[in-house]
This record gives C-alpha cells, sequence and structure tokens, in this order.
RNA sequence: GGUCUGGUGGUGUAGCGGUUAACAUGCCUCCCUGUCACGGAGGAGAUCGCGGGUUCGAUUCCCGUCCAGACCGCCA
C-alpha cells in the first residue's frame, strides 16, 4: 500500500510536497462544509483539512476509520504548538476509504479514560494510544542495545529449552502434559539456570539470551507468571568479571535511553542492607536508616522488650527529623495496621517535644534510657521515634516497610536519581520453620564463600554465598551468582539441605552427571527486563510494559485464558476429568 | 491461602432505605469555513456485577459469590 511518509515526521521543511498518508482516524472537527482530521499512525499524527470539494466525500467518517489519502503539505494560519506536526496540515486532494471501524469502547484519543481492567479487554485498542506504544518502543530500544552491546563483547545468544524437567525445589512450575507419555509432564523453565550452566560445560563460555521465564506464583504489581529476563552465564569469572560486564551494560543502556552517565555502583553485604534499611532491595534514595537500640534497653525494666531481648530480638528503631506534628495519633494507629501487615505486633512511638519524650511507651521507658535515647539519636524540638520490637527479620523488614511508606508518603525520595546498588554476601541457606530444615537461600548450585565451606554442615545460619542482587530504587533488578564447579562442594551443600545422594540424584542427576568433565569455574545474572523498562518508563506497573499481560489472577482478560479444553483433548493427555 | 479497596448508560464518575437514578464524555440527527478538548440545538442509551437475606419497599443495609486492583504469605 502506498504511503510516502510517516505522519509524525512531518514538519515545515515539507511544505508543497504531495504526499500519500495511511492511518487512523484520531479526531474529527466537522465545521460544516470544512472539515478537519486528525491521522494516526505509530509516529503520531497530522492534521488533514478538508474543504468544501471534499467535505461530501468524509462526511460519514469516524473515529478509528482506516484511511488513505494524497494532499499537499501546507503551512498552517493558526499553528499548534501542541503538536510536533503543528505548524503544518495537509490539504486532501484524494481521499480513499480503506476500512470503516464500529464505535470503540474505550476512546483511544482520549488517554486517561477507561479503567484498566477494560483497557486490558480491548489491549489492541490501547495500543494505539501513546504511553503503552511508546512503553514497547523502549522495550524494543533496550533489547537491541542489549544484544549489540553483549555480542561486541563476544557473548552469543543461544535459546534453550521451553519444555523442561521439573525442578522441585524454588517457583511452583508450570507444567504441561506430555501427550506420548501420558501422565508425564514437562515444565515451563522459571528461568533457563541450568541450561545456560550446560553451555558453560560445553564450552560456550560467554553466553546470553533474552528468555521468557514462567513461575506459577501469585501476582504482584511488578510480577507477572511469564515475564523475560536478559539471561547471561561467563566462565572463568569471579563477581567482579560479571559486575564489571553488568555495569558497563547498564552505563550503555542509561546514556542511550536516558542520555545519563552513571557512576561506579555501590556495594553493600546483606546483613548491612537488612540492618540499614530493613530490606534486600533497599531504596537508598533517601536516609531514615534504622538503628538497633537494643542496647540502650539491656537492662529494661519495661516487660515487653525484656521478654523480646532475651528471646534473642531486637529493638529498632528510626528517627524522624523535625516529623513529630506531622503524625496524630490516628496517623500513628494507621502506620501501625501497616507494620502489622508485615508481621510487628506493635509500632511505638516517642515524640521529643519542649525536652521531653512523650508518646505510645513514655511511661514504661526509664529516665535514663530516655536520656541514653535522646542522645543517641541527638534528639531536638519535634523529633519522632518509631520502634518496632521483635524477631530480628520482623523488627528489621516490619520497619523498613515503614521506613519506605514514609518515604513516599512524605515525598523524601529524590525520584531524578538513579541509585544502583550491588547487594553482597548473601546468606547460603534460610530456615523453613514448616519443613524444619535449611533450603537454599538463592538456589543450590550458588557457590558458598570460599571461607564458609567448612561451615556448610556445621554452622548453616552464618554460612554465606557468592550471591548478589543489583538493586535500583528500591527494585530488585538482577539476581545473580557464582556457581558451584567442584563436585565435592555441590554435595556437601545438597547434604547441609538434607537432600540425600538418591535425591540429588533423582532429582538433578542430568544436570550433575555433566560436572563429572571438567566443568569451568562460571557464574552470571539473570535481568529483569520489565523491571529495567519500569524504571526507565517511569511506570509502577508492570502491565504498562507487556503487551498483552495477564491480571492479579493470571488470566488474560482479551482471550480469556485460560480456557476450558475438550474432553478430547484431555484423553489425548490421558488426564481425567473430575466431573 | 489471608487482609483491604472497588464493581451504577459504550467509557469515567456522582448518588441514595422510597429519585423520572445525576454529571461528563462518547454515540446518533441537524446547523456551522479555521478548528485542534471546536462550537450550538436536539436525541437515544442503565434490569445499579450475580445469588440470597433483612424490610411494606434494596442500586443503597447484611451474607455469599464472581470479576478487577493493592498488599501479606508465596516468588530457589
Amino acid at each position: 500500500m502506498k504511503r510516502t511518509h510517516h505522519n509524525g515526521e512531518l514538519r515545515l521543511t515539507n511544505v508543497n510536497e504531495k504526499v500519500t498518508l495511511v492511518g487512523w482516524v484520531a479526531k474529527r472537527r466537522n465545521l460544516g462544509s470544512l472539515v478537519f482530521i486528525d491521522l494516526r499512525d505509530r509516529s503520531g499524527i497530522v492534521q488533514l483539512v478538508f474543504d468544501e470539494t471534499m467535505e461530501e466525500k468524509v462526511k460519514d467518517v469516524r473515529n478509528e476509520y482506516v484511511l488513505q489519502i494524497e494532499g499537499i503539505v501546507s503551512e498552517r494560519k493558526d499553528k499548534n504548538p501542541k503538536l510536533p506536526t503543528g505548524d503544518i496540515e495537509i490539504k486532501v486532494e484524494t481521499v480513499n476509504i480503506v476500512n470503516t471501524a464500529e464505535t470503540t469502547p474505550i476512546i483511544v484519543a482520549d488517554e486517561t479514560d477507561a479503567l484498566e481492567d477494560t483497557r486490558l479487554k480491548y489491549r489492541y485498542l490501547d495500543l494505539r494510544r501513546g504511553p503503552i506504544k511508546n512503553n514497547l518502543m523502549l522495550r524494543h530500544e533496550v533489547c537491541l542495545i542489549v544484544r549489540n552491546f553483549l555480542a561486541n563483547l563476544g557473548f552469543m545468544e543461544v535459546e534453550t529449552p521451553i519444555l523442561c524437567k521439573s525442578t522441585p525445589e524454588g517457583a511452583r512450575d508450570y507444567l504441561v502434559p506430555s501427550r506420548i507419555s501420558n501422565g508425564k509432564f514437562y515444565a515451563l523453565p522459571q528461568s533457563p539456570q541450568l541450561y545456560k550452566q550446560l553451555l558453560m560445560v560445553g564450552g560456550i563460555e560467554q553466553y546470553f539470551q533474552i528468555a521468557r521465564c514462567f513461575r506459577d506464583e501469585d501476582l504482584r504489581a511488578d510480577r507477572q507468571p511469564e515475564f523475560t529476563q536478559i539471561d547471561i552465564e561467563m566462565s572463568f569469572v569471579d563477581e567482579e568479571d560479571v559486575w564489571c560486564v553488568v555495569e558497563s551494560l547498564m552505563k550503555e543502556i542509561f546514556k542511550k535511553v536516558k542520555n545519563v552517565e552513571l557512576s561506579a555502583f555501590d556495594r553493600l553485604p546483606y546483613v548491612e542492607s537488612m540492618s540499614r534499611y530493613g530490606s534486600d532491595k533497599p531504596d537508598t534514595r533517601f536516609g531514615l536508616e534504622l538503628n538497633d537500640v537494643s542496647e540502650i534497653f539491656e537492662n529494661t525494666t519495661f516487660e515487653i522488650f525484656k521478654n523480646i531481648l532475651d528471646a534473642k530480638g531486637i529493638i529498632n528503631a528510626i528517627c524522624l527529623k523535625g516529623m513529630g506534628d506531622k503524625f496524630s495519633r490516628k496517623d500513628l494507629d494507621k502506620l501501625q495496621d501497616y507494620a502489622k501487615v508485615y508481621g510487628a505486633k506493635a509500632l511505638s512511638y516517642l515524640k521529643y517535644s519542649n525536652n521531653e519524650l512523650s508518646g505510645s511507651i513514655a511511661k514504661v521507658v526509664s529516665d535514663d534510657e530516655k536520656t541514653a535515647l535522646i542522645n543517641h539519636f541527638g534528639l531536638e524540638e519535634n523529633d519522632m521515634l518509631l520502634f518496632v520490637a521483635d524477631k530480628k527479620k520482623v523488627a528489621q523488614t516490619a520497619l523498613g516497610a515503614v521506613r519506605l511508606k514514609i518515604g513516599h508518603d512524605f515525598d523524601l525520595i529524590d525520584t531524578s536519581k538513579f541509585n544502583f546498588l550491588w547487594i553482597t554476601n548473601f546468606p547460603m541457606f534460610e530456615y523453613v520453620e514448616e519443613e524444619g530444615r535449611y533450603v537454599a537461600a538463592h538456589h543450590p548450585f550458588t557457590s558458598p564463600n570460599l571461607e564458609d565451606v567448612d561451615k556448610l554442615m556445621t554452622d548453616q545460619e552464618n554460612c554465606y554465598s557468592r550471591a548478589y542482587d543489583l538493586v535500583l530504587n528500591g527494585y530488585e533488578l538482577l539476581s545473580g551468582s557464582i556457581r558451584i564447579h567442584d563436585q565435592k562442594v555441590q554435595a556437601k551443600v545438597f547434604e547441609a539441605i538434607g537432600l540425600s545422594d538418591e535425591e540429588a540424584k533423582d532429582k538433578f542427576g542430568w544436570f550433575l552427571e555433566a560436572f563429572k568433565y571438567g566443568t569451568p569455574p562460571h557464574g552470571g545474572v539473570g535481568i529483569g527486563l520489565e523491571r529495567l523498562i519500569m524504571i526507565l518508563s517511569g511506570t509502577d506497573n508492570i502491565r504498562d510494559v507487556v503487551a498483552f499481560p495477564k491480571t492479579a489472577s493470571a488470566s488474560d482478560l482479551m482471550s480469556e485464558a485460560p480456557n476450558e479444553v475438550d474432553a478430547k483433548q484431555l484423553k489425548e493427555l490421558g488426564i481425567g476429568l473430575n466431573k
């Protein structure tokens, strides 16, 4: 179909040119024998003018009709500074109505109307609008940068299987029944983890893939059941090598997309991140750091604090400078409810005013303790302290969540910043009370810290790993690790998480078999592409950066997937219906 | 699995124990030669998500359910 220009690109320099344009009717303004039509294509909008000789031909044209027109680019008398093409318009000479359109359920031209569920049901109409389309274009641009940049560094892209063997540990798998082997199942990959490690065994040395991953877990504003990972793995490397590649990749992306020069990324060990921010993905664009004030209450007579300290819990506090008068009793109750969501039993507070501490625990805190608090925080008029006393992890995460909420609610966050932060030295294991055992905090192929290898069996609690996350503005942008390449260490790790030789062989034997034949030291990362695009585009909703996303209940409002299938299909798969 | 919020013309909202269910926008008809959120006149369009209960009477109150969203659990 003939077309000489893209609508949004026409400028004064095109004046007097004869052009052929195509697109959708974004808006029409009929002034009788003079008609204006805004014609939209992917590049933008241009105004068409139809004079009295043309009016008859377009009088039945409606929004979203598809037109092809020929006309002359002309300079406007009244320019529209709001439009990139606002200096010119097209005097139309011929018009071809290529297709008609019914009245659309959402008004494409009005980008504020319609709630998200309606927009999702008619996603193809939502895509005609600017915001989602621009995010997809940005995503495309980033993927191109990634491919070119990594290829130039010597990485090669390899596709790994989508139909995989189900791995028991970790996220819930999406299962695919096998028709040829009734009763057996494939799993969709949670990530290409095992395959990319086998590529390292296979001598690929530097691999990457823009890989689709699947996890059958509940959704969140930043989580979809299927998502894309920029997956990278490298042989003969340690942490510094991996971090260097990732940093330079991020610098390239931010330079090209945002024209921002990133400085070297900060690093923070996991334990310190938890104690200072109460999170392993801290937003460091603002302060309000957590303080462990347990020592001040060492000899407290306040029963609740005493019991918590006796049970090896901690008293955590944050200091809100000059904000005491910003919190009413009701606000503090609400904030306490918020802390309770994260498992805290209470959120206590003390306000400092007229050289005195008052508040929820003022009566049960001794004068010595008050003096110690005032000195510790250097309290001044109208400062306020918030406390969570609990098991260490609860005290940290609950107060960390409160910290973040206050940061958001009081606009303490400098949104112009991009704070990259490596979180390092993650714990190797995590104790799961329900199962009564330690599990791998990352995955069981993560290498322990070399100095902690001896602790694998004796002191799991204090065993740290060579896993790392890259955090950007409070989002976990990627996870990665240096993997185990030594079979003996691997066997110890399996033993530590209570996996017998037999079980390990049954579950991962196909994978471990490969490690017998000369495995290079290797490591890598998986970068969450959607989260990166979210931050680059400034949205906090992952659905805004996915062409056809799922709802919170993992369904597609447009196609109505998942759906019931024919009994015949199930029979072929050897799956019975409980009906 | 849990907590919370929402569901009213095509779309977005208002409302309320008894209404002719309101407003904006979109849609339809007519008028209009410089609009660009065009303007003007008129019109159509809603069993108030679904089921049950309370009540003389429920869109409104209660219970259940479905859908959408946020969060906790979960996400090696």
